[in-house]
DNA sequence: GAAATAGTGTCTGTAAGACATTATATT
DNA sequence: AATATAATGTCTTACAGACACTATTTC
């Protein structure tokens, strides 16, 4: 470990201009019926790009504070939102000259799903205001700063592409839950209606739930509790969901 | 747009550390009836890490050069095969402080497919030997340079997951190609055959193949020709390749 | 016509979609 | 008992897997 400085004085070779590199969340919940995403507002301060325009939460990375880009992602995640996640998948990178008016930026996004009952956003530090906004409100359409929107819309696309055929939505609802419940997470995921029937054997058939005990959840009759598998975080089903009427 | 220098004069807030950024690719081919990936072997020069060792193709990234970060992978895979690749995906990136001895460093790697006909290894430059390794001899659990290892095997997973419903394997071979030789490239990636029937019906079912003609690949019969629609790089299977034994 | 490969047809199994029905709790 | 929701059953359909069969070319 030769530890590097700033410029780095022991590597002629590597006198030349780094990017800046950041970590941004994607963060979904369910919230009022609805499929949300975390964002902040930036500062409005002078020399930081995008003013008070919404953006992903996220920052650069800390090369002193974070052994990996998993572990900045972790970090900022507790630092706003308090969770530490169970389910944290990387989404990709972008990079480019253009994307920060600060310079050359790369920044490595990663996206979560929680319960919206184990957050409580933090207030202050960098993120003066955090805020849910409605997937489907536009927000993917709206002016967030740099290219968090594009990467938004990707976030999104990849979250409903892959909930057609895994069990991704199980981490949005707080354990232990029904699969009335679950099914209507799928519901708000997909933006359509899923047939009961095939869902509970589809389910039932990946086994990646354990039973906890009947739940009274307000409905007239009690339904089974369900928990997740603690060693297997994703399910994956052998086909997706599809309607007939898209054949 | 502020311009960067190196150290920033113009944002003391941007006055911290920032991490080495380098784009990695994982160039995939079909050669000698085998699945190979191609590998540089590091320098050995001082100050070089992993002197001699072989690594995955890549570098840093030229923020006076590369306008993103693709832009960047596909000068890369340019310098090293002369080939403008036509299908070029985002696997992931990986970043830390313990992966390059050099300092706290984030590689963003991309993954593509190549007919081995069209590549002419480039010689000299950082690359002083390139050269096509099989996935399964064992190149996997090698040591290579940095995380590369890792990164190689996450590759090759992604990969043949993805051959399993997608039409991936088809930018292996050489346009025009064969059913039977598209068969065969998805049987060397998957490594263990595949049915011709369910084969063909699902191929053509997926629409993105365009015929161009009976072929003689040397085969006493003649085979009609196909080449990849245009508009479509991938199509997606609605199952994925099963055989009946899994279950 | 023998041989080898290209291409097609038939049967079966799996799991999803659609929708009807039964079960269990509350009021 | 009425009602609302939980859970199950039945029928159909899509498509892959297995494997037998036909077609076309070269020798």
């Amino acid at each position: 470990m030769t530890g590097t400085t700033h410029p780095p004085k022991d590597a002629p070779e590597l006198r030349f201009e780094r990017p800046l590199t950041t970590v941004d969340l994607v963060v979904f919940t369910l919230r009022e019926d609805q499929l949300q995403v975390l964002l902040v507002q930036r500062p409005d301060r002078p020399k930081e790009p995008f003013p008070n325009d919404w953006a992903l939460p996220g920052g650069f990375v800390d090369v002193h504070k974070d052994a990996s880009l998993q572990a900045c992602a972790q970090r900022k995640l507790k630092e706003k939102t308090g969770v530490d996640t169970p389910y944290l998948e990387q989404l990709g990178s972008w990079g480019g000259a253009a994307r920060d008016p600060r310079g050359w930026s790369a920044t490595h996004v990663y996206f979560t799903l929680l319960p919206i009952t184990g957050v409580t956003l933090q207030e202050g530090g960098n993120s003066q205001d955090a805020q849910w906004f409605p997937v489907d409100s536009g927000v993917q359409h709206q002016t967030l700063a740099f290219d968090h929107a594009e990467i938004l819309r990707v976030a999104v696309q990849r979250l409903r592409a892959k909930v057609e055929y895994t069990s991704l939505p199980a981490h949005l609802l707080p354990q232990p839950f029904t699969l009335p419940q679950l099914q209507k997470a799928y519901e708000l995921v997909l933006g359509r209606a899923v047939d009961k029937s095939g869902f509970r054997t589809r389910m039932l058939a990946a086994s990646f739930l354990e039973e906890t005990g009947p739940i009274d959840v307000g409905a007239p009759r009690l339904a089974m509790g369900y928990r997740m598998n603690a060693d297997q975080p994703l399910a994956y089903f052998p086909r997706t969901f599809s309607p007939r009427s898209d054949h």
